[in-house]
DNA sequence: AGCTTTCCGGCAACCGTTTTCCTAATTTTC
DNA sequence: GAAAATTAGGAAAACGGTTGCCGGAAAGCT
């Protein structure tokens, strides 16, 4: 495999075809008022030379690089691709495209990115990380607009694009008691994580509109399996029967699911088991297939990715927008057979 | 959240200092011969304004730009972010950032990455993938360096970095033997993906070595739980008695692993269990923990990193290097108790 | 033929930074 | 006290591209 001696420049390109530097621009960007066998004549050149022109010394000129940073705030993982994949579906169709950096949960690092970002001149910087959690600014007078997606800014001014959990606790909820469970429990992370917090309280408030009482206090503990299939044991032990397990991730639900049927409890007749996060690897595995809350991160990483466009434009748009959640129901929540 | 107007520039630097733009330079940058005392103002002045260079003017001059393109064959997930997190380390000692673009297994869109990494200048590029499988070169006369990790190049001159996978197969068999088992079946993905059909034939090979032969022909499916689930039941359904199983994944192993608890086997007691890729989510929701061969894909990232720098500063490293993978043990492959 | 108009394409300034000279001022040396 | 050596900092030329302005040539008009 060969190796080109180094890069083609616009003057390489305007000397091949014979023309000025100024005319080879003109003909490349389609500027300007030169006659068509002209412009071929320098197409020709660039393409025989695979000139690429330099996006640095372009954007010299334009002060736009096209480019987008994305900070995640820990590091990235499985909640933070999907938003990525969104933003860059969505910026891509603009033709710019995405810096990632990881953060590594390491607030130097992260400074150390927004600097590098802005010494690239990003037009624009996308926050994301693994946690809902309202977190402290980036940094302050930032000369670009800034966007945060899934995590949020404390300041509310900043403009935040988060997932409506305490929506998607009661949709699940909701569907549980759609399919005449009503002694419902809930099994959860850690009491400190906002995200565990927030949907036990939109879950409980959603029974007690119907004036129902979950089957036990919420159970908070850690986001693994190995958590979901203690806290069964927890259940079982006490004397409250129950039907329904709606649990705050997939993990949980699936551990719920395991220690469940080695008790001898078929999941869904006898309960009826959602999860959160709609991650395939658990909703797929799980046995029956798990029913689950999707949060759509994707939609979070296109709406961020087209508001921090819109505010590169000049159209900010301040606040914290809550994007709704979906349920998606599959065997492990199915009406029991008749 | 205030917004800067603009980025100051060198020239605002400069004047605020009272010197010229050339001595603000020489002034931030430790160049030239200036008196401490002009030096603290210039930096004074820089503080005060936020200035950052403009990264893209700089290496306008040094022909740098201190940034490497990783380009992922596939879609940007499990495998490539561990492979990203080392060479982003390897890459992080030299204050270079790494500029990531997802291919999505779209041979357009990638080459359209490729373009745009070459317009933004980057001093090499990165390919990496999900499957270990040799590909076509991405480009033919690149003018920078390109070092395939993980997945590997058709094109043998190509620099690429890849798992020893034989090698982690044949260490699998080696530790279930040590254990004392004899009667090994293998059960692992598509016969048409090249990890499977390396994997298999390694261990094979390896049992061939003590004059053994496997339990039962490979059985060649899918990379899912699913399909080790049902693997199990073929292995029952057929007369062939087995002690241990060697799984070409984790997500395989932990279908396995399920399986025989639903059909009275015991693991490790009754039949030991190894997967492949030390996948935590796998190794440990798996009852008991999981022995896995790990592939080090962190380690490929970072090697694959210094040899990509290598390569920039004139010294590269053609050919395919194999970087060995290691076992972990955990208990589904301990030795049963006497 | 002489004038205006239109069409092409070159010239040069500019974007922000670095670096190579170069000059003026200061210090050293005899 | 004059010559030489050193030092501090400025002017300007790159780097690669874009764009506004201008001029020459050809064509159209009277």
């Amino acid at each position: 495999m060969g190796k080109l001696e180094r890069h083609a420049t616009i003057a390489d390109v305007a000397a091949l075809a014979g023309v000025s530097v100024g005319t080879a621009s003109k003909a490349l960007n389609g500027r300007g008022s030169l006659r068509e066998e002209t412009r071929m004549r320098v197409r020709e050149a660039a393409r025989q030379l695979s000139f690429e022109a330099n996006a640095g010394a372009r954007s010299l000129h334009s002060g736009r690089t096209y480019t987008v940073g994305m900070i995640t705030t820990d590091t990235i993982g499985r909640f933070s691709i999907p938003v990525l994949i969104g933003a860059e579906d969505a910026l891509g169709a603009g033709e710019m495209s995405v810096f990632l950096c990881d953060g590594r949960d390491d607030p130097i690092r992260e400074q150390y990115y927004v600097r590098t970002l802005l010494s690239r001149r990003v037009d624009g910087i996308i926050v994301t990380g693994r946690r809902t959690e309202a977190r402290a600014p980036i940094a302050a007078d930032l000369p670009v607009p800034v966007v945060y997606a899934f995590i949020s800014s404390a300041d509310p001014g900043d403009c935040s694009v988060v997932p409506d959990e305490a929506g998607g606790a009661r949709k699940a909820v909701e569907h549980l008691l759609a399919v005449g469970r009503t002694r419902i429990a809930h099994v959860t992370g850690p009491e400190h994580h906002n995200s565990a917090r927030v949907r036990a309280a939109a879950a409980l408030e959603r029974l007690a509109e119907e004036g129902l009482e979950p089957a036990a206090s919420p159970l908070f503990g850690g986001w693994s399996e190995a958590w979901g299939r203690q806290a069964v044991g927890i259940l079982l032990a006490g004397r409250a029967e129950f039907d329904a397990v709606f649990c705050g991730s997939d993990q949980i639900a699936r551990g719920v699911c395991d220690a469940l049927r080695a008790a001898g409890r078929r999941v869904p007749q006898d309960v009826a088991l959602v999860g959160f996060d709609n991650w395939d690897v658990m909703t797929e595995g799980c046995q029956p297939p798990l029913t689950s809350v999707d949060m759509n991160l994707e939609g979070l990483g296109r709406s961020a990715a087209e508001m921090l466009l819109a505010a590169i434009n000049g159209s900010p748009s301040p606040g914290r927008h809550a994007l709704p959640c979906h349920l998606v129901v599959r065997e492990s929540s199915a009406v029991p057979l008749p």
